[in-house]
RNA sequence: UGAGUAAUCUGAACGGUCGCGGCAGUAUUUUUAUACUGAUGAGGAAAGUCCGAGCUUCGCAGGACAGGAUGCCGGAGAAAUCCCGGUGGAGGCGACUCUAAGGAAAGUGCAACAGAAAUAAACCGCCUGCCUCAGCAGGUAAGGGUGGAAAGGCGGGGUAAGAGCCCACCGACAUUGCGGUAACGCUUUGUGCCAUGUAAACCCCAUCCGAAGCAACGCCGACUGGAUUGGUCUGUCCGACCUAUAAUCCGAAGGGCGGCUGGAGCCAUGUAGAGAUAUAUGGCGUAGAUAGAUGACCGUUUUUAAUGACAGAACUCGGCUUACAGGAUUACUCAUACA
RNA sequence: CGGGAUAUAGCGCAGUUUGGUAGCGCGCUUCGUUCGGGACGAAGAGGCCGCAGGUUCAAAUCCUGUUAUCCCGA
């Protein structure tokens, strides 16, 4: 773990904060499907990646929302090989309320190496 | 031991690795920022937004109408549909629980269907008179049936039949005395009792209320923003252009800063009080984000169970309501057994 | 976060003000009409009025709580 972390350069997750941002990746961006989450990218100008988490009313109250998105930032830290300059935005679904951690990272992992922003996918 | 009533408390702790928010310090750096260190960072309901208040802006000489809220009595409190104690009523064998509990004799409205009749009354019946009967006229609210509600209930006397027409008891209304701060309670005497329910229908009476809400609001402000004064073209006006160097005003950013956390605060002990609560002393005073910080993995201990019941601060407080796995404590009631 | 509104038949809506009988259109079922279908005509079924308490003789309607859905405010 020690090598891994040495290597990994610790870059803070900056997060996309506005809603035109949001809108542009929802008309223009591509996107893949999966059982718990959906994921949507676009290159950016920027060089790095910037995130967003979209979780709505619909999959329940806020502390159920706060523990989604927690253990999708979380997934996301943890990822290694990504290729710099995308915005990305994580959308969850319904069947992502029971999930438990490891099926999470499982579903973002192949969603993200589908999109080829995972380049190589090293199982830790 | 079983069944139950009421009240209160708790809502795991410690450690390791990686990671996050704001704060303080140090170092680098023009600043932004980066790195390191330190302590710190989610509830009993943070929820619902049902009441009340602080705070802010707008409005306002004063008053009235409209609209809204509250409604037994006393107290506590900044205030409240909250809290405490009591009174009346309802429920329960009981401990105890619930109670929007003023006025129907100020007025208006409504009371479907059924029933003869619903606030004004004789359908059947009973009795009397005319009378062979049928029928007609009168008396009568005992009985029938309808309905949530039908002239206070029940028993006796009385009567042509009946009726508080008369009497006893209960109820209602008025009233005397005593107790209580009061709501009201107990009691004395009288009235045969000319009229139901609904005010969580309008309404009347008494008390109170300006509206909106931190996305309130204040300051700074890019935009080389807009307007006027200004300068040039001109003899003058219109119009066009120029300037941001001169002044004033206005608008204003998916901007920034403030508001932003010490407040009617919490805990312990003593005193006053029946209690809510008040007061004195001592101690604690440790979220403040702005697309939004508490997570992931693992170990140990306690435990029936720790993989987590209800659940995430968004200006702040006081209450109420609702949700809640499991656990603990106290007081009391009933039944059974024993003494 | 704050401020509001609505839940009624399979679908879209009345009725709530002023309490008593729950209705309209489309759709569904059956019958008639037609050679057959459509259209048309007749008959019928289908509702605890979101949920739980209370006021009342009586609640879709009045009051209180609660659960969903929708709208507005930067």
């Amino acid at each position: 773990m020690g090598k891994a972390h040495a290597l990994c350069v610790k870059m803070k997750i900056t997060s996309i904060s506005e809603n035109s941002d949001f809108k542009r990746l929802y008309y223009r961006g591509k996107s893949v499907v999966r059982k718990r989450l959906v994921i949507y990218y676009r290159k950016n100008r920027y060089g790095y990646n910037r995130l967003g988490i979209t979780v709505s009313s619909k999959i329940g109250c806020a502390v159920i929302r706060n523990r989604v998105r927690r253990l999708l930032r979380e997934n996301y830290r943890n990822l290694q090989g990504l290729s710099d300059g995308f915005d990305i935005v994580i959308v969850a679904r319904t069947q992502i309320v029971n999930a438990r951690f490891d099926e999470i990272g499982k579903d973002l992992r192949s969603a993200l190496s589908e999109s080829g922003i995972l380049k190589e996918d090293k199982l830790v």
